[in-house]
DNA sequence: TTGACAAACGTGCATATGCTCTTATGTCCA
DNA sequence: TGGACATAAGAGCATATGCACGTTTGTCAA
């Protein structure tokens, strides 16, 4: 018997993504009327939950490449949703912080977030998705670098 | 007491972005030596196994845009690593394959990605990560249409 | 047959992702 | 005090992602 070419990909890596890639779009569309996409919500949302802190530090809490979180905040800051100014203890450093403004729109947005999030929960069930959660954060704070990386 | 910014994010759609940031890093880094990247290697792995098809039957298939793939194919046609060429039967549609060259480089790039599919499970757990990809699986290919997207 | 509709694909646009290399700044010890 | 090293960030490069819109081709019924 062939492998089923519709059963689970046997490849960890193509798992994730492809399933990153469907629930994204599914979330960008409920995100869509407040212009948002689903990236820039999460960084709003944990800079505002987190406080005002570096592009290093957000970068990593976010489990994001440095360089991406930089090109990440460029159109928040455009539309003013976020502000960066240079830190005065370090003068390397930059420190972000939700405005007013970015503020007022993730309030908007958390709107669509809310719908999105219980229409997946709705489908997919609220237990599993919790408990999908939990091993995800488990993956992606794994410690890797003993893996032979 | 707060919320830890630690703990587990809320969100199920930036769970699941996290944790395949993190792990396409991780398999990038096995990858490199055939210079291939995980999208690539992936569509490399799903055209050989099922044979050829269209853009669009490939996209369903890998859980991506039509567009994306049709952008993704790019590079590989570049490298001769896949052939496209115009279908007879409907001149609307392209016929994707594997070309030898690309099955070599297939077969090159296996070999990091046992690595890294090894190195994953020794640290996640080989248990964990089949039931990981059943539960990742199931999300990818959820019926959302219904949840009031 | 032809006209409406559907299907496959491409393009333009904007963001997302991370590597490599470079620059500016901070730290700390000899 | 200098010089070695570490750290924060930016620039260049290439791919990844998907939406909106347009074009070509197929299908099917009036």
């Amino acid at each position: 018997m062939p492998t089923d070419p519709n059963a689970a990909p046997p490849c960890n890596c193509l798992a994730v993504r492809q399933a990153a890639r469907r629930v994204t779009q599914f979330y960008d569309r409920f995100l869509a009327p407040s212009a948002l996409r689903t990236t820039q919500f999460s960084i709003l949302s944990r800079l505002n939950r987190s406080g005002p802190m570096s592009i290093h530090a957000l970068a990593e809490a976010m489990v994001m490449d440095r360089t991406t979180l930089g090109r990440n905040i460029l159109p928040l800051e455009r539309e003013g949703l976020v502000g960066v100014e240079q830190s005065t203890e370090d003068r390397r450093s930059k420190n972000l912080k939700v405005t007013p403004e970015g503020l007022a729109r993730l309030k908007e947005a958390t709107a669509g977030w809310k719908r999105a999030q219980s229409a997946f929960e709705g489908a997919f069930g609220a237990e599993r998705a919790a408990a999908l959660r939990a091993v995800l954060h488990d993956v992606a704070t794994l410690d890797l670098d003993e893996a032979g990386a």
